[in-house]
DNA sequence: ACGTGTATACTTGTATACAAGTATTATAAT
DNA sequence: ATTATAATACTTGTATACAAGTATACACGT
């Protein structure tokens, strides 16, 4: 399976990361992107192989990737379990509902700092726009809406979003890149899209932050479709075959 | 460390589960229950010398209650965070969240057979108050709202449930043994709220719902009360002091 | 008395070894 | 050809070994 020895993981981002968490980020990536199929049975040895380490990361790694539904853990082997439209749009489902949560907390607080924070990310996001990076737009994008649900701070809505993360930022992750090859011009409504987000939050206003959310949200089918794209670009590249 | 012989969590309900998951569970309760105090730093060591295991499966219960917050894997060793009042309360938060999200959903669906399902177990929580059977109506009590979440067949609803579960079974495990003793007539208000619930559900009547919902939830504090007693009565027959 | 450096004991992360169980495959008998 | 049985290869779960890093304590020099 040393097809690629690509990573579609940012190496950089795993700078401190131990073996585990560098098998599960990448095995997750590409499970994601669909380079590993669904229903293909990953078995402990040969991930050890493939990834060049011991069985001890590789199960840690699959611990992992099994508590956010992307595999599944059976008798003999792990099952993958893949991403379709149907798990995005469940993972829409609940982020639409932790954030909806979130902005009522948000209403009987004190939100300046938190605007202050979260207009400096997204000042970085324009610059990734700026500078065609996909991958740092992807990590802004993730961290603006992390830094809204932990300033609430709730252990536990924060606890579905550490769960949740992971699968979203490489989903996000394979989106932008695609965007920012075939729809570049599209990035704009995605920041105009925050700004709306940091004005409900500073307005505090209940119906505008329903229209920024359902802005989001509809943008849903969009990344749905850049990852398809994004399978396809990978197949492609790895298997030639499938035209 | 070996104070105590005793197992908090029923034993039959590990039957097949690995010593990892054994380890999980029972420290899990000890740290719900107060046995171990919040601020202790755990060594993966000790806990494999006082559970008569390896490190390994010591390793993954550790992980696994990092993933709930009742533990944080730090530099060195794993500090118990413990369960408080906040906590409770957060967890209910979020269990209101995804209740409310899944009879949403359920008033699109046909409930017959899950109102089935539901008043099978409740029979069983009745028999479980007539023979005084505190874990059974635990477990009853847990599974009912277990087959509630699961009859949309959302995965990522799931999954947060998933993830919520054991230290709500924990919790309510507790609460229950002080009810049974120390409230036993309280029991029937209980299994009349659960009626109302399958009621809801049955006539998908959204202000029923909301009404069952929320004496469910008024009830929070009681269980929170019943905690803290468990806390006590457990420490005063651990160490013999504190009056 | 106090700061500094070193030895020591303990920590985690990873690799490896072993045991028990399961699927598969090959072989043999009918 | 087919079925039953035995051998084999592969699976996970657990124990153990090793390496690298960190905190602690103690001794030493100032």
């Amino acid at each position: 399976m040393n097809n690629s020895t690509e990573f579609l993981y940012p190496q950089k981002w795993l700078s401190k990361a131990s073996s585990g968490d560098r098998v599960a980020y990448e095995l997750r990536m590409r499970i994601i992107a669909g380079l590993i199929e669904s229903g293909t049975t990953l078995s402990e040895n040969k991930l050890a192989a493939d990834f060049s380490v011991s069985r001890s990361p590789v199960r840690e790694a699959l611990r992992t990737l099994a508590s956010e539904n992307i595999i599944r853990l059976e008798r003999m082997g792990a099952v993958v379990a893949g991403i379709t439209e149907k798990e995005i749009e469940e993972i829409y489902d609940v982020r639409l509902m932790i954030e909806t949560f979130v902005f009522e907390r948000l209403t009987h607080m004190d939100t300046s700092e938190l605007v202050m924070e979260l207009s400096k990310v997204l000042e970085m996001m324009k610059v990734a726009v700026k500078y065609r990076d996909a991958d740092e737009f992807a990590y802004q994008d993730i961290l603006f809406h992390e830094i809204i649900i932990g300033s609430i701070g709730h252990s536990y809505i924060q606890l579905i979003w550490n769960n949740l993360k992971p699968v979203m930022e490489g989903f996000i992750l394979l989106s932008m890149r695609v965007r920012f090859q075939e729809n570049y011009e599209d990035l704009d409504r995605i920041v105009k899209n925050h700004e709306l987000y940091i004005d409900a939050i500073k307005t505090k206003d209940r119906d505008l932050m329903i229209q920024s959310l359902h802005e989001n949200f509809d943008d849903v089918q969009g990344k749905v479709d850049d990852l398809w794209r994004s399978q396809q670009m990978l197949s492609k590249g790895v298997k030639q075959q499938d035209d």
